[in-house]
DNA sequence: TGGGGTCAG
DNA sequence: ACTTCTGACCCCA
């Protein structure tokens, strides 16, 4: 998979194969497996620490190891603060109005390794700033551009500094004036250095006295990467082009399946290939399901313009999921296990990553949950069935179903081993039988289980001081509870557990309120005859489980029989009508 | 919203 | 024999 600095350092490479990596180093380390809890904790221990120097929080996230920073608002300061008789002596404010935080640093050098290395062409780095002799502010403004880098890789090397001092990482950096220029920086020296791509950034032909053309650096820079290298162009993308800039699609394919190619098509080629521009790059990227406008914004990276903004730190994930991958999965009884395993991990992160400390004193608990998720997923990935006779095998890589989260999920009472017992046999088990209506044969690969949809919690914020925001409550009351809405009062309760793959929302239900944790405003439930329906509130969506038989054709079917349509509670063993068992888990939900 | 695709580390 | 375990965003129906 990867291996570390020490290893490429004799000569092993991420992505190698390992009778390969023996062959090279016969003492190599394997390590099977992966622990990948401890590297969130690192991540995000990262992520806080570099967070805290920034001034606007925006902190954005690329992986568990990389990381954007928008650092222009401190920059900005600091160039204004500086003073032009002696750069050398400069000092880079860390707080605003602060002269006591900060360091001490040379205004008139790059800090680390820039590009180009060696700027000797025309256009010299040194002449293009202003002379602490010329004591001209007006000079300042020769080439702001490049002050506000030098600027920024000090701070860069700051930041590295502080980071192995304080946390004993090293790091690499790029310093750029947009993302995907700084990320590219970024790769010219690593481990453990920093590049700042240094001005002229745009191309200018008409300088007076007849002086030389210059290249913008970020051309330059650009131009000698393979298309493929280019953040944003990953392997489909760059194969259509590279196809269309040969003008051939095979030959070239076995070489680039690690991302290598023989024949390297480079930004430069397709930049001055015939006719190209935003226009071409549609019509080659374009089409039914890819992303509208792709060809100009491709041309963009092309050229190192990118104009997405460095994201805020966000507070709650968009999704969590578990994933295993398995050499074979074919029995239900192995699946049942796995989902056990797997959803285990899911309640814990959702634990560590969705559940904040409480500082309310009103609270009856100590956490509270940032966030509910609403839906609940199952992917898995089928191996490729062999197909000798030579029918079409098709290619895809995973398949999932979705549903809505059961909402007992939420309770901290439980324990988790029980919450995931009921989330396995309540709504996993069922979304599996749908994903996969055959009875065996899966071959499964990879199964692996998402929460999504988050739907924040009101924050504590609203409450202290000036009261609660009611307006907002409100608002997030409307929002958890639509899909809730009376929509269809005519479908009889017969009909809500006739159809295994019945459609969500054919049923009349009005909140019960539980779904609600916390703090929280509480639905009424109605009057009158929606009584049932209004405790038939969660989980009814999904497929109960019963006694399951499977048909001439191999697929799953839900016992009809009444006798044996029974479903057993995993927590307090009731028997009950399977129908029943939805709102008999709300029930537990409900429990105190 | 559900299902799927691409890209990224 | 195109990795694994994620996470973000986009498209279409």
């Amino acid at each position: 998979m990867t291996c570390n600095y020490e290893a490429r350092r004799r000569g092993l490479r991420k992505l190698q194969l390992i009778h390969e990596a023996k062959k090279l180093v016969p003492d190599i380390v394997i390590v099977l497996g992966e622990e990948l809890g401890r590297f969130r904790d690192a991540s995000k221990s990262l992520y806080k620490f570099l967070e805290a120097f920034t001034w606007s929080g925006k902190v954005e996230r690329l992986g568990f190891d990389e990381v954007f920073l928008d650092v222009t608002d401190l920059v900005q300061y600091n160039l204004v603060l500086l003073n032009y008789h002696d750069l050398p002596h400069s000092f880079f404010q860390l707080k605003r109005g602060d002269p006591t935080v900060g360091f001490s640093f040379d205004a008139t050098k790059i800090a680390g390794h820039s590009f180009p290395e060696n700027p000797n062409d025309p256009y010299n780095a040194q002449d293009a700033l202003p002379r602490s002799s010329s004591a001209l502010p007006d000079n300042a403004n020769k080439d702001p551009l490049l002050l506000r880098l030098i600027l920024g890789s000090h701070l860069a090397q700051h930041l590295r500094w502080s980071l192995e001092e304080e946390k004993g990482y090293t790091s690499t950096v790029g310093i750029a004036t947009n993302k995907i220029l700084s990320k590219l920086a970024g790769n010219v020296h690593k481990p453990k250095a920093q590049t700042t791509l240094i001005p002229p950034y745009e191309y200018s032909s008409d300088r007076p006295e007849g002086k030389i053309d210059h290249e913008s650096n970020v051309t330059k820079f650009l131009d000698s990467h393979d298309i493929g290298k280019i953040p944003g162009i990953g392997f489909k993308m760059s194969h259509k082009i590279r196809n269309h800039v040969l003008a051939r699609p095979a030959k070239f394919d076995e070489g680039l399946i690690y991302g290598e190619t023989k024949e390297s098509v480079t930004v430069r080629d397709v930049r001055l290939f015939p006719g190209m521009g935003p226009e071409l790059l549609e019509s080659i990227l374009g089409g039914p399901g890819t992303e509208r406008g792709i060809g100009g914004k491709a041309w963009n990276l092309l050229n190192g313009v990118d104009d997405t903004e460095v994201q805020q730190a966000k507070k709650v994930p968009t999704q969590i999921s578990i994933e295993d991958s398995y050499k074979q999965l074919d029995t239900l009884p192995e699946v049942v296990k796995e989902l056990r395993v797997l959803a285990t991990s899911l309640v814990r992160r959702m634990h560590t990553d969705l559940l904040e400390d409480n500082d309310d004193p009103d609270a009856e608990g100590a956490k509270r949950w940032l966030a509910h998720p609403k839906t609940l997923r199952l992917s898995t990935r089928p191996r490729p069935p062999l197909n000798p006779d030579g029918t079409r095998t098709r290619s895809f890589n995973r398949i999932s179903r979705s549903g809505p989260l059961p909402n007992f999920v939420f309770n901290l009472k439980d324990s988790v081993d029980a919450i995931v017992e009921k989330l396995v046999l309540i709504a996993l088990l069922p979304m599996f039988k749908k994903l996969h209506p055959q009875q065996s044969g899966w071959n499964l690969s990879l199964v692996n289980i998402a929460v999504t949809n988050m739907v924040e919690a009101a924050s504590e914020d609203g409450k202290h001081g000036g009261g609660r925001d009611i307006g907002r409550m409100f608002k997030r009351q409307e929002e958890v509870l639509k899909e809730w809405r009376v929509e269809d009062k005519d479908v009889p309760p017969d009909s809500i557990v006739s159809g295994a793959d019945r459609p969500s929302r054919a049923s009349a239900f009005q909140n019960g309120g539980s779904e609600l944790t916390g703090d929280e405003i509480q639905a009424e439930p109605s009057a009158g005859n929606e009584a049932l329906d209004s405790i038939m509130v969660g989980s009814e969506d999904m497929m109960i489980p019963t006694q399951n038989s499977v048909d001439e054709n191999g697929i799953w079917e839900e016992d009809e029989s009444d006798e044996e349509n029974r479903a057993t509670c995993p927590e307090c063993d009731a028997v009950m009508p399977a129908f029943a068992m939805a709102a008999h888990e709300r029930y537990h939900s409900l429990e105190e």
